[in-house]
RNA sequence: UCCGAAGUAGCUCAGUGGUAGAGCAACCGGCUGUUAACCGGUUGGUCGUAGGUUCGAGUCCUACCUUCGGAGCCA
């Protein structure tokens, strides 16, 4: 007999197979009863009649208690009654472990006990669907990313000099030397684009701030392209183009995950490229037709401003060209401006708040310098980073997409908490 | 760090000064198409911690702890 994955059913009408599979649920009466299957690969309802299989194997899944582990055999029958398209009719269980007390009931649940849990709330509905859509949000990253060129490189998680500044950055020790969990791969980047000419790079990426709020994770996972002889507009186009390609490849390949989420598509079907473009200058005139007395030319913008804007668009929007001195020092100045720089946020509808900060870089050497100097940074430390500007330097660009608050926005979820499978917040490294 | 809310059964909550409650889970029984199934029954509590007021405190007061939501900062 075949061992299949739930997954595969419905290639499988008509056939008696094996499933290895864990009771997510079960609903019985007394000649009839309904498990509630997983596999990891899917849902899938098993149906057992007592008059079909006799006393003994209907007793043995009237007890079964939910997270039970089991070899379940039957033949696959088409159901227009089950959203996935066929059910199992059991012939067959075959229990190799009996959950005890599983914590996580079908009804409602606070935050602080499910993440407690997280270790077997992964194994719920909507948390599958949303691991599954972050799967597929990576695996279109890499397809986008190298169908155009670019090469995955991977820069070092730890660092030995703290690029802004210490005080948000996880500090260990390098033997004898002090030494920072990365917070971005960016500088590194650089180096490799001008080795490679267009790079990524994904990976985990560490801050230390005392943020709590539903954006934020301690650990959060960052894609960071970085492209030579590419300017300020073209790397906006990037970006259009790749979000509108994971967000266009999720809605293709997720669609049960999304129906299972109660994500309005309808939404996410909209997001193509282009993006609609808003300079900082009118998003703060903007901000004050809107009634925002609270922010000047010169400030960033705080979290509902960034909403306001972004409540006005039904697109992801880009807000560009802020001012040189909110933003850090590898900034490429605007060419007829010296007040702002070339750089713009992505902000995310729906309240996701800012998937990508991107720029153009600096590339003349004594411009950098000068920057470095200005923000009272150690030279020393950047002395490679320089380096770059002294052997053929080239205009480039690149930015930075968050994952967890991509992956968030596209599936709907109302935390980052439950874009990532094991989330590390402000008071949570457990489990 | 600041502002706001909340800690009562394994879980989600009700209970505003007078004998500790419900739904779900678990356990027992019933039910032939359920889909957060349903119906009947049983089990289950130092009411976050410490102190105080009161004849009497889950309920009022003080301090602390924890969690949640938001702000700042950021992706």
């Amino acid at each position: 007999m075949k061992k299949i994955m739930i997954q595969d059913m419905p290639g499988h009408i008509g056939e008696t197979v094996k499933l290895g599979a864990w009771l997510a649920n079960k609903r019985s009466s007394g000649k009839i009863a309904f498990l509630q299957l997983r596999d990891g690969s899917g849902f899938v309802q098993g149906v057992i009649v007592k008059e079909e299989v006799g006393e003994e194997l209907f007793a043995t899944a009237k007890g079964l208690t939910q997270e039970t582990s089991m070899y379940v055999t039957g033949v696959v029958k088409e159901d227009t009654r089950s959203s996935f398209g066929c059910e199992l009719a059991i012939t067959g269980i075959e229990v190799i472990h009996a959950a005890v007390d599983y914590p996580i009931t079908p009804k409602e649940h606070g935050v602080e006990f499910l993440m407690d849990n997280r270790h077997l709330w992964l194994r719920s509905r909507k948390q599958h669907a949303i691991m599954k859509i972050r799967n597929e949000v990576i695996r279109a990253t890499y397809e986008f990313f190298n169908s155009n060129g670019f090469v995955k490189i991977d820069p070092p998680i730890l660092t030995g000099s703290a690029p802004e500044g210490t005080s948000e950055l996880f500090q260990t020790k390098y033997f004898d030397e002090d030494a920072y969990l990365s917070q971005s791969g960016q500088l590194y980047m650089e180096a490799a684009a001008m080795a490679l000419g267009k790079v990524f790079s994904f990976g985990p990426t560490f801050r230390a701030e005392k943020s709590k709020t539903r954006r934020h994770l301690i650990e959060f996972w960052m894609i960071e392209p970085e492209m030579a002889f590419v300017e300020f507009e073209e790397n906006l186009e990037v970006q259009e183009q790749y979000v509108a390609y994971i967000v266009q490849s999720v809605l293709k390949n997720c669609k049960l995950e999304l129906e299972r989420l109660g994500r309005d598509t309808s939404k996410l079907e909209n997001i193509q490229a282009p993006f609609p473009r808003i300079s900082y200058d009118d998003a703060i005139k903007f901000l004050h037709e809107k009634g925002f007395d609270d922010i000047q030319w010169g400030d960033d913008f705080g979290s509902p401003h960034e909403t306001a804007i972004a409540e006005h668009y039904d697109k992801p929007v880009f807000i560009t060209c802020y001012p040189v001195g909110i933003k850090p020092f590898y900034m490429q100045p605007h060419p007829e401006r010296d007040d702002v720089v070339l750089c713009a946020d992505l902000i995310a509808p729906e309240g996701y708040g800012e998937i990508i900060g991107g720029s153009e870089r600096i590339h003349d050497y004594d411009l950098l310098k000068q920057r470095i100097a200005e923000h009272n940074l150690d030279e020393s430390a950047y002395a490679w980073y320089l380096d770059l500007r002294k052997q053929g330097s080239v205009p480039h660009s690149g930015f930075g997409l968050g994952l967890e608050r991509t992956v968030a926005w596209i599936s709907g979820a109302e935390h980052v908490r439950e874009s990532i499978p094991f989330p590390r917040l402000l008071n949570r490294l457990y489990p």
